[in-house]
DNA sequence: TCAAGACATGTTATAAAGTAACACTCATTG
DNA sequence: CAATGAGTGTTACTTTATAACATGTCTTGA
């Protein structure tokens, strides 16, 4: 994805388009390695993926209703995993919510910048920031093998 | 605290020690800064401290257990509260568990490294990580205030 | 073509984690 | 000693996440 390379994304940028790439980049990626984005997982990453600021997995649950019915719970989890696994959503652990990758470039470790007044989440993919925890890990005698960063603070748009 | 200073406790290290020294470290701080550490808070940082991985609310609420009546879930959380706002107990978010502090010194930001398999709870606290993060962070246009950092892997005595 | 198996989803119920609201106690302190 | 404020008790509830089992639906190879 290109919008949200470096930094916050713009503010008013058309985000039609980020989605629209968002999802053409999962099913790209899910023919390739052969998995299948069934309508469901393919409904609540669009769901997830509309939104600039992490959901939660039952603001997601909302947005499935469909003629008066909603669904359960366990199926916008399910989806979730799935979607997780694939590395197409991340779990932001220190808000118990979810936002979708917006980069389609392969594994990167999970670093999230969270503005705490528009709520809007970037990645920040700094190869930096996981090689020196990498390093001062290995140097506390311990093997690293996943890492979560996330940092709250105010984005430059919300900054003073 | 002496004991995990570097890295990673020694495994069988007298851990009573340990834990007479947060309680004693607690009894200070609290007297500093003119705030009570109450008989429930006190009981529940030694719970807390009394184990090497991070316990959650609810087992903690078990451990609480007197004379066969259980408190209310509140009652925990409340006494986490304050001990998390004075520094003397972390909140683990990718677990949804608690750890005490166990070093003296004052603020320092909270970096974890969790192994996957003994579940032993270390403090990094790596200046160089949390500047990079800093300044990564302030590249990208974000003035970060809190950072959030958990390593899960594996600890030496569990390494290969 | 159709049975077997694997993957995906539906359904129901429940577990685990965390909070709201209000009443009561108890130690200050003015 | 009344008033205040911090701490705790009690009850009920919300939010987040999972278990267990039934049902559906693709694929593939006999």
């Amino acid at each position: 994805m290109v919008t949200a390379k470096q930094g916050f994304p713009e503010r008013g940028h058309d985000h039609a388009d980020c989605l629209t790439q968002v999802l053409s980049n999962a099913e790209t990626v899910c023919q390739q390695r052969g998995v299948r984005l069934t309508p469901q997982r393919r409904r609540v990453l669009e769901i997830v993926a509309g939104s600039h600021s992490p959901l939660g997995a039952y603001d997601i649950l909302e947005q499935m209703d469909f003629a008066g019915r909603r669904s359960a719970p366990i199926t916008v989890y399910r989806a979730l995993d799935f979607l997780i696994e694939q590395g197409l959503v991340h779990r932001l652990a220190s808000l118990n919510a979810f936002a979708a990758c917006m980069h389609s470039d392969s594994e990167h470790a999970a670093q999230f910048l969270i503005c705490r007044d528009c709520r809007t989440v970037a990645e920040l993919k700094s190869r930096r920031v996981s090689r020196t925890i990498q390093q001062d890990a290995e140097h506390a005698g311990f093997q690293a093998d996943q890492q979560v960063v996330e940092v709250t603070g105010t984005c430059r748009d919300c900054g003073v």
